[in-house]
DNA sequence: GCCGTTTTCGGCCCGACTGTTTTCAGTCG
């Protein structure tokens, strides 16, 4: 069992722990556990099973969860789960999900109404029961009903993180099968924010055996369907269907464009091959005369035929880059190997999970030349934000480090919170002391169209301010980007001088790849970063790099791709 | 339930909003 999995089921049974009514700082140990277990290094599993050591080793785990993580990696549950789903039914858990639905709530209509689905929720708040209990109006069931639309919206879409570890697992299971070649296809391999299902596909002399050995996969949740050429299968508890298909080699390029996509891409592509005196399919390139293929082994002479340079995947939305493609004026995309340095993450200093030097270390070992450290400001108090006198002490300790030899350069920086009225949340001459501010919206996101525009603007009116921070406040299948001029703030940005961030944890991913373009249309810079509070979420770039990609950005749209001496310098310009 | 002790018991993050109250519980970040 993977840690990822002991996790979940440890913050599941923390859920109904809590829904449950039980001692809120017992929920919060199995909370911290659940962390604690994602973020440990080694297999936990394989921990247990060596002799001499015990799970209770890892800081948050005692004797208590011990016992529970044992059970849950023997059984995949544990006796205090399973008392507890007696008593509350499973969905309980998705109705957390509903925003202004807390445990309390969950509980208390559950005990009246016993409502077992979302169907029965929505139903209740229709006909206007929910107001029937104490503490619940009018106001909390429009709420709850415009929550369940949009839970409705992104159920069956899937972060991109998850499909491609699904993907990975799956490809890594099926490789065992020795000259298989296996390439993931659609909005994965495209590289979308979030993803529907996941298309893999097979070639080589063992291709069907690769889709018995597929169905036999352990983590095949439900197979939906098999044939000679393709298998469909849901995967893992989240149930991200997996479609595989089998190709003969002499087709495998054609069948990698059209099940890439995107379909307005193919259609468009389609339509160039009709014109060229061509018929395009998924088994190759056709010559309409006689019937001839022209080509289909590869993607790039499925390309080339058409007269077109190839296309990478992540262009591929019929957003102009076919014409760009005919005229040799594809940019040359940013890669992962641009990037120098990491410029937005958080130490233990507020709500990190690694020291400053750790997380230095761990930068250094990814062969980054720099990195800044930006930990919370003080209106973020959850997360124990600095104020300026800490903010100040810590740029000191940042410049003591570097003197001492870190091995990478680390300059002092801070996510500092844009207040509801749009000033920074410390004072200028603390500011000035620090080599990299980066301005975020945490707080009070619920404002209306123009006065988040003001906000938003009167921030960037802040000298000391370098970076926008995740500028829409998405949270992906969760919370939509707040309501904002977007255009006007990123021109903004462009006369201030101000880098928009694309921030690359694959729950934001924010900007997305349409403000992305619509910004570098403007002239906009920006910088990628992960806002890692872990030093394995300094992993997490490639996915802020592909959305990069996605909103056609070189390596010379983006700060953090400059070697050292040259980034120190754009940075004192300001 | 975990942790760290002034070592077996007490502390554990908290401010602010919202909608519902009739003085505040529940949710959120």
């Amino acid at each position: 069992m993977e840690n990822r999995e002991i996790a979940r089921i440890l913050a599941e049974t923390a859920d109904l722990m809590e829904i449950a009514g039980e001692d809120s700082f017992r929920v919060r140990s199995y909370r911290l556990g659940a962390a604690a277990i994602e973020a440990h290094p080694e297999r936990v599993e394989g921990l247990l099973n060596t002799p001499g050591r015990a799970v209770t080793e890892i800081p948050g785990i005692g004797k208590g969860l011990a016992g529970s993580i044992q059970e849950i990696v023997r059984t995949g549950s544990c006796e205090r789960r399973d008392h507890l789903l007696e008593r509350f039914p499973p969905t309980a858990l998705e109705f957390l999900k509903i925003q202004g639905l807390g445990p309390k709530s969950i509980a208390l209509i559950y005990q009246h109404y016993r409502v077992s689905t979302m169907d029965d929720l929505e139903r209740l708040c229709q006909e206007q029961k929910l107001r029937e209990l104490p503490r619940m109006g009018a106001k909390l069931e429009e709420k709850v009903l415009r929550s369940i639309a949009q839970y409705r919206q992104r159920a069956g879409r899937f972060l991109l993180r998850t499909a491609e570890q699904t993907a990975g697992e799956l490809t890594a299971y099926l490789s065992e099968l020795p000259g298989l070649a296996i390439t993931p296809a659609g909005s994965l391999r495209r590289g979308r924010e979030t993803v529907g299902d996941v298309d893999l596909l097979v070639t080589g002399p063992q291709a069907e055996t690769a889709l018995e050995r597929f169905v036999a996969y352990p983590r095949v949740a439900e197979v939906l369907g098999r044939g000679e050429n393709k298998a469909s299968a849901r995967v893992g508890r989240e149930g991200l269907q997996v479609d595989l298909r089998a190709l003969p080699a002499a087709s495998f390029g054609a069948a990698m464009q059209y099940f890439t996509g995107s379909k307005d891409h193919n259609v468009a592509l389609r339509n160039r091959a009709v014109r060229m005196g061509f018929k395009l399919n998924e088994y190759g390139l056709f010559r309409t005369s006689d019937d001839a293929r022209v080509a289909g082994e590869s993607e790039e002479g499925v390309y080339q035929a058409l007269g077109l340079d190839w296309i990478p995947p992540e262009l591929r939305e019929n957003l102009g880059e076919i014409d760009c493609a005919a005229e040799h004026r594809l940019p040359r995309l940013i890669e992962t190997a641009d990037i120098r340095g990491d410029l937005h993450m958080h130490t233990t200093e507020t709500d990190g999970r690694a020291s400053l030097e750790e997380m230095a270390e761990a930068a250094r070992r990814k062969g980054y030349e720099y990195i800044a450290v930006t930990d919370h400001s003080k209106a973020l108090a959850m997360a124990n934000g600095l104020d300026e006198k800490r903010a100040v002490a810590f740029a000191r300790q940042v410049r003591a480090l570097n003197r001492g030899g870190l091995g990478i350069r680390v300059f002092s920086g801070i996510e500092c919170d844009i207040l509801k009225d749009g000033r920074l949340d410390l004072a200028d001459d603390a500011l000035a002391e620090l080599d990299l501010v980066i301005g975020s919206v945490h707080a009070y996101m619920n404002l209306e169209y123009a006065q988040m525009t003001d906000r938003l603007l009167r921030a960037l009116e802040c000298p000391y301010l370098r970076v926008l921070g995740h500028p829409t406040g998405r949270l992906l299948l969760q919370r939509e980007a707040y309501p904002f001029d977007f255009d006007r703030v990123a021109a903004e940005a462009v006369q201030r001088g101000v880098l928009l961030e694309i921030n690359a944890s694959p729950e934001r991913l924010d900007l997305g790849f349409t403000h992305i373009r619509a910004a570098h249309a403007k002239g906009a810079r920006f910088i990628i970063s992960t806002d890692a509070h872990h030093p394995k979420h300094l992993d997490n770039m490639r996915y802020g790099v592909t959305t990069a990609r996605r909103g056609w950005l070189g390596p010379g749209d983006v700060l953090n791709t400059r070697p050292l001496e040259q980034f120190a310098a754009a940075l004192r310009k300001n």
